[in-house]
DNA sequence: CAGCATCCTACCAGATACTG
DNA sequence: CAGTATCTGGTAGGATGCTG
């Protein structure tokens, strides 16, 4: 059940719709090194999973709006626990990371 | 680095380790479905993450205990606040999913 | 603009067999 | 007991080209 909001892209967008609605290429813009093709699977897994509701504009050009539901919200808060907890203990990690390497090889 | 304590394997040895350090078969017993290949893999990941201490003692037939570091220990809080909330939530996941399977297809 | 379809590859999980 | 070694099939995911 976690490892389906547990990878790098499910966070990233789950973070930046957390600061407002986005449109499909202003996400693929900001999320660096995202192919059009994970971007769209991610934000359908998250979609199907009722974190992220999405909003089709019947306009010329077409426009879509992707936003938090209330339930993704709710993942807002112990997921950016968990966010911080990592950064935090960044250095902790790399540094046993680093010992584990020296001493292993 | 959230993907590294993301997936399944992973969530399951920090909480088994949670409540008592256990030797590697006991692991191998109480994790239905791991292979030794993934058992032994995750554990060498969380060993040199730092969150996971091994102590091997010399003894024949040998014994190996796994551990929770202070860093894993310090990991926990964040970690089973997000536990906690796929399980308060999974109905409404497993809901939004049935809804999306009916009108997707 | 917001995707879908297709092809292709590299890695990874699982099974199996062996070992200090 | 606590692992390694090796093979093998499946899949995650990138690149590219096309569309309403």
């Amino acid at each position: 059940m976690l490892h389906r909001i547990g990878d790098k892209w499910s966070v990233l967008l789950l973070i930046l719709l957390a600061r407002a609605p986005h449109r499909y290429n202003e996400l693929h813009r900001s999320i660096d090194g995202i192919s059009q093709r994970m971007l769209t699977r991610t934000l359908r897994t998250l979609e199907s999973d009722g974190l992220v509701s999405r909003e089709v504009h019947a306009t010329v050009p077409p426009s879509v709006e992707y936003a938090l539901t209330s339930l993704g919200r709710s993942l807002l808060e112990p997921l950016s626990a968990l966010a911080n907890w990592a950064v935090q203990h960044e250095p902790e990690i790399q540094q046993a990371r680093a010992q584990h390497a020296r001493a292993g090889m």
